[in-house]
This record gives C-alpha cells, structure tokens and sequence, in this order.
DNA sequence: TATTAGCACTCGATTTGGGTGAGTGCTAAT
DNA sequence: ATTAGCACTCACCCAAATCGAGTGCTAATA
C-alpha cells in the first residue's frame, strides 16, 4: 500500500492531481488532468488509473459524477515523496529577516514572528514561547506589600523578568527583605532554578537549628517564589481570522470549536510539543494529529533553536488544503531567523 | 417624535414587542402580539398600533408580508423607559462574588472577571486593564546586559512590575548601574512617574555643568526609562467564540472583520472610554457606536472604581438583540464586585 | 370615535421539476 | 496496454407553483 506500489505514471498523476486540487479547490476530474499533464493520455486512461488511486485509499470522489479529491493519505504521500519544494526568493527572506529582525524585546520578536508568518501564509501563525531546560537565576528581589504578602520579582536567563506574589507568615520590613534577597542572590545568582530549589531543600535541614531565623525564612520564602507556576508552556497565535475566509472552514460550529481550541490551548500546545524533538520542519495532516478540531487542519511546524538547543517551536495552521510547496520553506526560514535573531540579541 | 409621543397603549406594545423580538427572533405579527399581550386588543388594532410606530422610527418590517423588528431607535426606547430590570438573583451575585473574588493576583482578577462575564451572559466579556492617572514609582532596577543595553525594571504602584530595555552610549558596569539606580531611587521613589520626568528635565539643566559624568547618565538612563510606551490601553477579552452562535452573525465576512476590531482593539477601546467618565452602565446600540463593524452589536458597559476613582471599564459586546434585562445588572454588578475586590487586595 | 371583523393582497420561503454539464464506469476497438 | 464511445449519475441552476404568515384597507360595530 506504499508508494513503491504505484508506477511512475500513477504517482505524477497524483502530483498533477493534488497539486490542481490545492490550486483551485474543485474536485479534480480525468479531462482536467488529462490536458493539465505534461504527459500525454488519455482521459479515459486517466480513470483507470484513478481508480486504482482510489482503491489504494489516496483519492475519492465526492459523489458519483465528480472528480477527485486527496485524502489524507494522499496528501502524505504527496508532501513525503512527490511534493517540488519551491525555493524561496531571496528577497522573501531578507524582508522576513528585516521584519522579523528589528525588534530588541524578546516578547515582541516572538509576537512579530506569528504575525509575519501568518501574513505571508495566509493562514493562522504561531510560535511557541521558548521554554529552556536550564532557567538560570540572575537576580531575586522582594518589595513588602500590606497583609503580609510580599512582592518576588525574580530575573532569569540574564534578561527575562518575573514576577509573583507569595504570602508570608509575618510582616517583614524592607530591610529584612533586603537581608534575605542579599543572601539568596549570594547563594543563588548564576544557579539554575531547579538546582537552587534543591540547594534550598538542603540548606533548610543544615540551617534549622543552627542559622538564624530570617535566613531560615528566606529559604522558605524561595521556596514559595522558586515554585514555578503550574506553567505548561504557552503560545502566541496571530491570524486566526484568517481561517474563517477558508470555504472548507464555512461550518461555523467546526471553526468555532478550532477557536475554542486555540483559546484552550491545551492540545494545540501538545500537538507543538511533538516537534520539539523533531529535526526540522514537521507535518500534521488532517487527522494525522489526533485531535478532532484539526481534523480538516493541517498544522506546518518547526523547532527554532538557540545555542544549538531547540527551546521552542513555531509554525502555521491552515486548511488541509494548503500550498505545502510555499509554506513548508517559510515556516523552516522563519524558525531559523527567529533562534538566529534570538542568539544575536541575547 | 420622543417617547411622549406615544401613549400608554403604544409603550406598553412596543415593549412587548421588543421582549418578544429578542426571545426569540423572528419578526413579531399582530396576531402574535395580540395572544401575547395581556390587554386584550384585537390584532386589527394592533396592526393600527404598529403601524404608528413604524412611521415613528421605532420598529419596521423587513419586508412587507413579514411581521415587525425593533429598530435601533426602538431599542433605544426601550432600554431607556420601558425596560423592567430582573433584579439579581442573590445566588448569583454571591457565585459571581465567589469566582472572581478568590484572586489574589490583579491580572489574574481582571482575567476572571472578563471570563465570567462572558460565561454567564454567553456573549463576549472585556475587561480594560485599569489605567490610573497617577503612577507612583517605587523602586527602579538597572541589570547590564550585552551590547551597551540595559534592562530596567520599574515598579510602580506599589506592586505592579514592568520592564523594558533600554540603548546606552557606553557600557557600564553593574556597580555602576547599582550607583544609578541608588540615586534615582533616592530622587523618584514614591513620587508620580510624569512629575519624575520632569524632575529629572530640571536636574539635567543643573547638572550638566557640576555633577560627575555618572549622574548625568543616570539621568540621561531614567529618561529613556521612563518614556512611557505608547500604550493606549489594554483589556482583556474572553468569549468572542460565543459570538459565532448567534445566527444574526452568521454572515462570515462581517464576523471576521468584528474579531479583526478586536484584535486591533483601538476602536473597541476608544468606544469603552466613552464610559471612563460616565457614571453606572452605559449602553451603545448598534450604529450607536460610531464603529462600522458593531453595527449589529451592543455594547453594555460599565465603569470600576478603586478608592473612588474611576480606573477602568468592563462589559460586555453581544448581538443588538440581546437581553438587555439580565445583562445590564451582571455588568453592573460585576463592575462593582471588581472595583470592591481590587480594592481589598490593593 | 375607537375598535374590530373581513378580505384581498404581498412576498419570502419552500417545493417541484426540467435542463445542463462535468464526470464516471464499462465495453469494445485499436 | 490504451483509447474511443456511450450510457449513466448527480450536483447545480433556474423557473414555476404552492404555501402561509402577515399586511393595509374598508366597512361594520359598540
């Protein structure tokens, strides 16, 4: 049932028909190809060949007196063995690289980066936040708020700022605060966090008795600020409503659902997280991703890397029917530039 | 042509053909009125009534043989005089009081507050993130980072943490930075953000001359720091999917350029200022807004305060045929649990 | 004088049915 | 193995027919 199965007549066929189909949307019928292809056959010929095209599951007919359309499967094969990556212009990448490049916060490269890649595809763009292994501490500093709460702000990875607010056993006065911030940015600076949770874990059963109470709080207080929120990543979507101007999206209640989807996040950010071990760019098709608000989705995406490292992933949404052909480059020189650009602004 | 005009029997009509209407939808006729009402008229004379209002502008019929829609100036009547308010149920009020009130963290608050209006109205909930004219400054960080930049942390009224980076002439060291940073925060600390530039402004004048070179960057820093960003305000919005239920938005294209307003968020937010300086629940019906794409929306909106002062607006955007009875209260009351809770945890 | 019953009429919505055309599968000829 | 020919299918379009909810007007009524 694979590839190998078909002669080389069959597959270009294919080509020929998935790629009149991604085009103009219609089903694709043996005439259409028949004058289309470079080859010279016969409709009638055509047919037989559809019709064994459909018996192997890569096309149908959506009703009796129409041409074809891809299935699933057939759209994989297509994008796996029969699909002519068009080469991007240089004059795309260096306008994607000054669009993209420009920006020296990294929160608004992220949000500049789904917005570029939903503008040239037309489609839904999105870029997962960068989610390191290793979050390094660089500095921690608390503020006294009423009620005895205190305000963490905490630096990480040299330049992203966080902050929470935790809630202590007393009131502390800022000078305390002041104490303890000192000690733990002594102990900590340049730790990763996990690591500095453990080394407080520690420090908690050697200090109990000995130390003196404040540093005894102040790793509690870590504690409670170290404590990374339940935070299971997150993304920045840009171009939803380019969906909606997708006929295969005209059912309301299904585009809804896919909205409702991208606001939950939850399985968008399971599906990205699949390519965050992949190499290079990956392909959901359809069903492929196991999630039924995306069954008539295709998903484009990519792993961006810094220092060598992949630490998130970008990529498009879109209908099924898509130009592989164009989007599958833009999404891997979109990846690259942004873990390009994230490395020069680091 | 004001409702005066209209005796009681014509009111009363008017406003149960408006309740009808927005129950369910369909164009209501005179013998349907007639069953409805509890006068008991006649649908003759009814069919008289109508046609009085329609001459008036507040209802017409989209097409002759069909019964009678409210017109925006009909709604307008309506909601102005003839509207009977459903009183809160207290259930609800304490569930609402519940759910939103359980937030420590503001974001988080306003957050909740956009989403339960939007649950419990089933239409979309916004919420303008608070905007204060005064900004306190309470502490100002400096962290050298690579390539003469400097990341700034400012925290401002009393919890609130922001941070940008900023360009330098030179690289400094953190020492440095720390030097700066003692001194601003000896100079600024407590005092509004506006009146802090122009302190610095004066400073510069005297210091160009006598001051070590280090001060005078310092000013020079804190004036790039705290150049406000050009941030018009912000809000939150939950709910839009909802919008894609009601069937008076099944037209796509006009859906897409509503979620494309809100993505823009200028024209939704010039339109909540408008209730910035009202007092209690404003309501812009259709055309009413000024703004092309909500001309079948309503927006019922309403101010928060905290100490008294008015410092955001939240509400809710819904289809024109809306019930303005259930509606107007929970944003009343949602505006005013928030303003309540963001004043206890202030 | 205000209300109502009666009636002809309007018009959107739905149904019906024929015609069109793109496309198919099958068969027989090449 | 390929192709021409042919009967057949079926979505789509259009026009006519039907239906029914609702109207305005007029004349009768309280």
């Amino acid at each position: 049932m694979s590839a190998t199965e078909l002669n080389e007549r069959a597959q270009l066929l294919l080509k020929n028909l998935v790629e009149r189909y991604i085009r103009d949307g219609q089903p694709v019928g043996s005439r259409t190809l028949s004058r289309e292809s470079t080859m010279e056959i016969s409709p009638a010929t055509i047919r037989n060949v559809m019709a064994d095209l459909e018996e192997l599951g890569f096309i149908h007919a959506p009703h009796t007196s129409a041409g074809r359309i891809p299935t699933i499967r057939g759209y994989r094969l297509f994008v796996d063995s029969l699909l002519t990556i068009k080469p991007l212009n240089k004059s795309v990448i260096s306008a994607l690289q000054q669009q993209i490049g420009c920006n020296e916060d990294p929160d608004k490269l992220l949000a500049s980066a789904s917005r570029h890649l939903s503008e040239v595809t037309s489609m839904a763009g999105v870029v997962m936040l960068p989610r390191r292994e290793q979050v390094s501490l660089r500095q921690v500093e608390f503020l006294p708020l009423s009620h005895n709460r205190v305000l963490v702000i905490l630096v990480v990875n040299e330049r992203e700022v966080q902050n929470r607010i935790i809630q202590t056993q007393r009131n502390y006065s800022a000078a305390e605060l002041q104490q303890i911030a000192n000690y733990l940015n002594q102990l900590c600076a340049g730790h990763d966090l996990r690591r500095v949770r453990q080394t407080l874990l520690n420090e908690m059963d050697d200090t109990r008795s000995s130390m003196n109470q404040l540093m005894a709080d102040a790793i509690q207080m870590a504690q409670q600020a170290f404590t990374e929120e339940e935070q299971n990543g997150d993304y920045l979507l840009a171009g939803q409503t380019n969906l909606m101007s997708y006929e295969e999206m005209g059912n309301l209640d299904k585009l809804r659902k896919l909205f409702d989807a991208f606001n939950r996040k939850r399985d968008i950010l399971r599906l990205l997280d699949q390519s965050l071990h992949a190499d290079g760019v990956q392909i959901f098709i359809g069903e492929e991703s196991g999630y039924e608000v995306l069954d008539e989705c295709s998903v484009v995406a990519s792993p961006y890397k810094v220092d060598g490292e992949v630490i998130g992933v970008l990529g498009v949404i879109g209908p099924t029917r898509m130009a592989y052909d164009r989007v599958i480059p833009l999404v891997d020189v979109t990846a690259q530039l942004l873990g390009a650009t994230l490395n020069q602004i680091k």
